[in-house]
DNA sequence: GATGAATGAGCGTTCATTCAT
DNA sequence: AATGAATGAACGCTCATTCAT
């Protein structure tokens, strides 16, 4: 069984996936992504134009594969309240199964790179653009005023946080991860009513 | 008077700190440190063994820094719940002031610093602390239950998410930062009630 | 009717030309050449041993055109004067029509090229030679002492020397390029009078 | 007796020219010098900003050392003719009897090279000015007419024509040098009369 | 014969670190 | 203690060349 083109081409954005998450941005080189992935260096520019676009297309990854996931997930409930529940649960749960994902789409600032295109820019809107019509749909008294935006924003950050803190080991032992996690759902829900 | 040793170490902390918040974590290199501090590019060697050290020592200052600003602005408040709104809005506000210095107090990873000193750590932890006794201090009915803890990691994670999101300017165009910032502490806010 | 390897070689050698010319040798790649021809990367490599050897290839073509060139010019001129006029101005022409390709086929030290072989070498004295049969028509009382062949040398110093500075910019703004052009070339017919 | 810092940098200044007359510009490279010189590759970046300026220097040291060498040449004649003839003589040799300066100084287009400072530009126009300064002096019925400046340049590129092609090995070994070089100058006398 | 994916040496440049003074 | 010249490993990237198909 030959190594097709796709193959390489995975190979390289897994490689560097794996390298960000174990090792870091700032250690991360061409080099070591070519000896890591033992292909020839030159031979990882024969897939992506040059280090920041391998970058962009693996944040680029990362949105997609949580954007679908999500979206799975919320269309297994019927019930408005529901859907948002399933939702907040699921932006939670995938960034804690996916940590070689999640702190790639979040760790790196597009604006440090040069210019993030556009197209991916507005795929990596879509798991918000879900969230806020999710809002919508749950219809409170706070919303209706066009506040959903502004909620969506509110309780994304609350989630990205929680995320964000577990997955940099920050939580105290004592804590338990699952009460906090809980603690957190809860408010983000109340926020919507 | 001569400059003591205790004042080069500061001013070349210092120094550090600026341009990290100033011109980011890519363009900062020794020299510059040097240079701007007016010092020999040596003599940052004789009080930091490397440039990680350095930056782990000044990731612990900037840690006792916030905890001390954080205190003194709690302290102006006397009564509990506008103690707590001040500590809130402060947190918030030095993430925003100090964008890429808060960056590497949080987003280096616990694992990936050699040998980070347990000690630090301790300190590390102390705003976090400082928000629980603030917590406790307006005793609502969801506290007395040791819950102190967990929702001090809660509000914790909302503020660090909304920070970080801000910093990363993912927060939309169409939204205003003031509004943005004001949703999550409220939010925070009536957490505790 | 199929490509011939003939074809192939020439298309390689015409487009390598070209390319000099437009986009300079310091922008020359292989691929490159490959893309423009329309060739595969590889099929460069069937005609021409290495790059070095298509470029000594092509200077030597590139000899050869100047030499065609210079003879068609000079036999559309019955009278011996004009003859050498036509020369004169043709070979200026070619050099400023030309600028990295005349660059190539003169700055290249004979001595830096590797093996560059003597058939090439005769070739590329032909021109000179040319140049010396027209002066010896006109037959000056200069000549006809066997000094033909060192006015031919004088002549085509001068107009190297012309082409050169015009093609390394080295023409100051105020001068007008055709005067200096005429100028040259009124030297360079004088001197054989 | 201590290497000072001027020695290093006129190491490297030589070591440059020397490769680059030796190996010609497209084989030379910043490591290649750094390791003829014997110093590190690092080290010449503390005196030439880049290979760019590197190069310059190069160019201007040998502008300045030519016009030196002609300026000194020609005030030790009265006489105008003799000057101007002491100039085109004194021209020639320096470009014969100092190759590793001459072709630096003319086998590099400037413009190719990221902008050639102003200040260096105007040194290099140094020595044609003196030749058109020269022109003027002699005051025929060619000039009065605003024409020196276009006979200083036709002037300088017959003798620059017959250096490079000394230089570059191009004339025949039927020839003899000297000859070659008389005509070149009788030529160039003639042409201000 | 024709192809182009794969390679890796080499490029100019940066910068943390060392060490003689 | 203080300095900064000197170093060389490492960076992102290019490109001539090879070779399996």
């Amino acid at each position: 069984m030959p190594i097709v083109e796709q193959d390489i081409r995975e190979l390289i954005l897994d490689t560097t996936r794996n390298l960000l998450t174990r090792d870091g941005y700032n250690s991360l080189s061409m080099r070591k992504i070519a000896k890591t992935a033992g292909c020839g260096l030159g031979t990882i520019y024969i897939y992506f134009e040059n280090k920041d676009v391998l970058i962009h297309d693996l944040i680029d990854e990362g949105f997609e594969k949580m954007y679908l996931s999500l979206r799975e997930t919320v269309e297994k409930e019927k019930e408005a309240r529901l859907r948002l529940a399933a939702f907040i649960r699921a932006y939670i749960h995938f960034g804690l199964q996916n940590p070689e994902f999640y702190e790639i789409m979040y760790l790196l600032h597009p604006e440090r790179m040069q210019r993030y295109p556009r197209e991916k820019y507005r795929r990596a809107r879509r798991s918000l653009e879900l969230l806020e019509s999710l809002i919508k749909e749950v219809g409170s008294k706070k919303s209706g005023l066009g506040k959903e935006q502004l909620l969506s924003y509110s309780i994304w950050s609350a989630l990205h946080g929680a995320v964000t803190i577990i997955l940099a080991k920050r939580l105290d032992n004592s804590i338990s991860r699952e009460a906090f996690i809980e603690s957190v759902i809860s408010g983000a829900l109340s926020s919507v009513e």
